[in-house]
DNA sequence: TGTACATCAGTGAACGCGCGTTCACTGATGTAC
DNA sequence: TGTACATCAGTGAACGCGCGTTCACTGATGTAC
């Protein structure tokens, strides 16, 4: 039987390292992201770190797994709607631009998009999405049949309607989002807010919306 | 006066050394830029390179700003009508992917998005989609003056329902892109094309297209 | 046309930095009898 | 309760790497008279 309390201090060192390396996300982006450093900061050789994860990439795929189901959570915990939806997505992205910017920004260099564990934390987040989302208009064969398969691997078997919807309110939503994220629209002197106000409201009355 | 040879010479390596920077970004992103690494395939030593440029950070600084003037030339060939700006936006965008995370993708750590020549490139950019672009409705007063502002400073003076729609479309075209160009869709199993062909005719005939 | 000078491109050595990772090892903490 | 052993956390030295940038310098090319 394994010790408790060893258990436990483990638990607590590891969610210190991560505390670190999000801390290094947020003030360097990804590049800046040192196993080293972060010994350094936490008092600590180098090499200590080892004991907790085996490479540096292996404590960054973690940390991507973690925000996928942060962000998961947090869409599930969204008021029923859309508008509290996208509310609740744009929330999550500008309290931890870093934490998006992992998940949906540019890959890394020598990182692997196809790491199994990343694949289905992503499906996670996207399956929530599709699950709180009304159904839109019927796309045509091609594209149904392309969303009936990706719902059914992912397990939702959501129909193609809900499921384009729910694609098209993502493209959107980060389309908003990470440009707000980046600066773009406080560098042209407008209010993302209202920007973004004006996307739901398209979502929501559209021709993709679930009503007629 | 200046030997025409010379000044040749001189503006054949500047673009050889920018080929080089620029193979780099696409083969592992901004953080694989390296002075040295592109002395050494120019087969030169690296100090060699501070001839052309003052410093690392100024050579990507003029990458942007080549960028930025790239795709809104790009943008201005398009043929008249939406569908086909957004079919050059698109693309530029998957052509050269490297070169689009550089305008639209994470900031560089230590890098300074008010540079004020970079500014002005991305507004050329901005200037040609809203050029080329049809009104939309009314933006609400707020966001109206806003967008009145900003077209003014711009020196386009577009309206507000014109520079709404530019701003809308730029918002919708970014999310789809950036999504399709980080592979997101390909690991859904859906063809990108079709989620793009159905933006842009939402956008065409949506409540914030021109028509009525 | 030839000569003195200025400009420019490029070199090699050096500075100082930080990185991920491996290795042999010490010491503390837990487990089994 | 005490003792032998196993497990685990952490250390310090080392390897090999690449980076941006500065500096004093050489040699070639251009310019002015």
């Amino acid at each position: 039987m394994a010790s408790i309390v060893r258990d436990r201090v483990r638990a607590q060192m590891v969610r210190e390292i991560k505390d670190r390396a999000l801390a290094q996300l947020a003030a360097g982006g990804a590049a800046a992201l040192s196993i080293s450093a972060i010994a350094k900061e936490l008092g600590v050789s180098g090499p200590a770190l080892y004991r907790y994860f085996p490479s540096r990439d292996a404590l960054l795929a973690d940390l991507i797994v973690d925000a996928y189901g942060d962000l998961a959570e947090a869409l599930d915990r969204a008021a029923p709607g859309l508008p509290a939806l996208a509310a609740a997505y744009r929330s999550w992205a500008l309290a931890q631009p870093h934490r998006y910017r992992l998940l949906y920004g540019a890959p890394l260099p020598g990182y692997d998009a196809h790491d199994q564990r990343l694949v289905t934390a992503a499906q996670r987040a996207m399956n929530v999405l599709v699950a709180r989302i009304e159904p839109g208009p019927e796309p045509d064969d091609r594209l149904a049949g392309q969303l009936r398969a990706w719902a059914g691997r992912s397990g939702t078997d959501a129909d193609p309607a809900t499921a384009l919807r729910a694609v098209t309110a993502w493209s959107r939503l980060h389309g908003a989002v990470s440009l707000e994220i980046e600066g773009n629209y406080a560098s042209m002197g407008i209010d993302p807010e209202l920007l973004f106000a004006a996307e739901v409201e398209a979502l929501s009355n559209g021709p993709l919306s679930s009503g007629p």
